[in-house]
RNA sequence: GGGUCGUUAGCUCAGCUGGUAGAGCAGUGGACUCUUAAUCCAUAGGCCGAAGGUUCGAAUCCUUCACGACCCA
């Protein structure tokens, strides 16, 4: 008898003989006030405490005022006369013997199954090994596993399943929901950073009549009564600014973002994003306070979750680098040791502060790339798409080996800064060099985790970005941004002069905790449904 | 989108160049009752991801499909 069908066969007998003997299956009376919990608690914490454990006696010390515990949560093993326990604190045992308990209890006890959850109660006692246990003088039945979980030692491996079932995968393996303990440790320092800063928590649609604050492929749906089509957003970025012209100097919003793309390691539909606007400080202002919130919430991070903290490749606390965009494909030139590419010898920085000049460097490189580079250089229409395109292809790939500590052993993140104008159509642009904007993004173990600017806030400049990505979108640009006649409304009736900074929180969990895959920090990352799911 | 790999018992995995489907754990019955993956004896459990094909014979070879993982773009 063990196939799915007769493990659940056997596991619904014992629920029947439960019920024949007057007992609920699934009962909620068991309340677990204040005492009982710190019980559980204290419990907890003598078992992981080697000078409390010594001062427990053996089961025959155990007198009529020694203290008793209460120990309850799901039964993960049995070991001989042991039950291993676990709690959202941890493991620990108990030492359930059929004499020490009543009739009732012990007749429980006898159709306990793994993964059950039980009560037990009685003093703690040391066992002859030296760990803790709690010696059971009584015995509750307080839920039935109608399913047996995954082995004991294994665990859940297999990777569809653990994302299909995470549940089972979080109960099953305590350092998967450490991750997830994480996660919100991270979120709330995040908070913490801004909230100390005055900065304002808000929540802004997250269905949008009409695409905007980032280049991206919206997902789509509508909304009945109103007979309206709508976008899941895809960055909250427009309406945080329309709060700005409302007089909040400092709001910043975290939520879920959408968009309509592939999955990768790197990439789920829904994902979240931090953003926060400022008003009075520029794009190099939000550098120095990136470099603060992201070593405070990895300090917090560290300290709340040991267990988590890995080998790192890179380092938050020396002083990161800060590179133009430009200047960062020169770096890369400059360098030996890199795969050969289309453009080698055609960069100096000439080549690169010209418009001419680099269309001919392009021309000269293209018969010498593969196809599919090819096909994006052609797809390249103008001088700021072009330098991006460099960017991209020659020094993305590369920039934890570009930029690194004096001693050369870790990466440093690197802020890139002054983006190419076409490429940031919300972005200030730069006073200097009108050929480029105000913009940054950092970048930490060579993965993109922010994307900052001093924003854009003349409305007539604004309204001519946007009609720009009209034409793209005309052009077949399935990822242009909408005209917003609404915000540009708003920033007629005057933004004050602002920075803003967009966070994926996603992958700021994924790096601080040395995780390589966006599933493993999501609880529920999308998956393809089950070709037959068993409906009962 | 392309490539590589995977899918066998509830879980973790073996199963060779085709020849009756295997182990450990968990389950069931029993023994034991201070264990640390508890132990011992006994026992049961399979549409070998799905569909086609080759073959006397397919978990194994071929094709297609589904789902997933990794790499590339």
């Amino acid at each position: 008898m063990s196939s799915e069908s007769e493990l659940r066969e056997v596991r619904a007998k014992k629920a029947e003989t439960l019920k024949e003997r007057g007992k609920q299956v699934f009962p909620n009376d068991f309340r677990v006030t204040d005492a009982i919990e710190a019980s559980r608690r204290e419990l907890l914490r003598i078992a992981r405490d080697e000078s409390e454990l010594e001062k427990l006696t053996g089961e025959d010390g155990i007198t009529e005022d020694s203290p008793r515990f209460n120990l309850y949560g799901r039964v993960m093993a049995k070991r001989g006369p042991f039950l291993v326990i676990r709690t959202p604190y941890g493991d620990a045992q108990a030492l359930v013997r059929k004499e020490l308990l009543d009739e009732d209890d012990a007749a429980d006890f006898a159709i306990l199954d793994l993964a059950d959850h039980v009560c037990v109660e009685g003093p703690a006692i040391r066992t002859r090994t030296g760990a803790l246990a709690l010696r059971a003088e009584r015995y509750r039945h307080l839920s039935k596993a109608m399913l047996p979980p995954p082995g004991k030692w294994h665990g859940l491996k297999d990777v569809e399943k653990r994302y299909r079932e995470r549940y089972v995968d979080l109960f099953a393996t305590p350092e998967v929901a450490e991750v997830f303990r994480a996660r919100t440790t991270i979120l709330k320092a995040l908070r913490r950073f801004l909230d100390d800063r005055d900065f304002l928590e808000v929540e802004t649609p997250l269905l949008h009549p009409v695409r905007g604050g980032a280049t991206a492929k919206p997902f789509t749906t509508h909304h009945n009564a109103l007979d309206l089509d709508l976008y899941l957003r895809i960055a909250p970025e427009l309406y945080l600014k329309r709060l700005l012209v409302g007089g909040y100097d400092r709001v910043y919003e975290i939520g879920r973002a959408f968009r309509n793309e592939g999955i990768s390691t790197r990439h789920n539909p829904e994902f979240t994003i931090l953003e926060f606007y400022m008003a009075y400080v520029g794009y190099e202002e939000l550098m120095d306070l990136g470099v603060g919130l992201f070593r405070e919430t990895d300090r917090a991070f560290q300290k709340a979750h040991p267990t988590l903290v890995t080998e790192r490749s890179f380092d938050l606390e020396a002083t990161w680098a800060r590179v133009t965009m430009v200047d960062s494909i020169l770096d890369r030139m400059a360098r030996d040791g890199f795969e050969p590419s289309a453009f080698d010898g055609l960069l100096d920085r000439e080549t690169l502060d010209d418009d001419a000049r680099l269309a001919a460097a392009f021309e000269t490189a293209l018969p010498r790339a593969d196809k599919l580079t090819q096909k994006q250089m052609q797809g390249c229409r103008n001088f700021g798409e072009r330098i991006f395109f460099l960017f991209e292809l020659l020094v993305e790939p590369h920039l934890e080996t570009l930029y690194r500590t004096e001693d050369g052993a870790r990466s440093l993140p690197v802020f890139i800064t002054q983006y190419p104008f076409e490429v940031s159509p919300l972005a200030r642009r730069n006073d200097r060099d009108p050929r480029f904007t105000d913009r940054f993004e950092l970048f930490i173990q060579g993965r993109e985790v922010a994307n900052a600017f001093s924003e854009l806030n003349d409305p007539d400049d604004q309204a001519a970005r946007f009609r720009d990505q009209l034409e793209k979108a005309e052009a077949g640009d399935e990822e242009a941004m909408d005209f917003d006649a609404d915000y540009i409304r708003a920033l007629s009736h005057g933004m004050p002069p602002a920075g803003g900074f967009g966070v994926g929180v996603d992958r700021l969990v994924m790096t601080l905790a040395g995780i390589d895959s966006i599933r493993d920090v999501l609880l529920f990352p999308l998956l393809r449904p089950e070709a037959s799911a068993e409906i009962e």
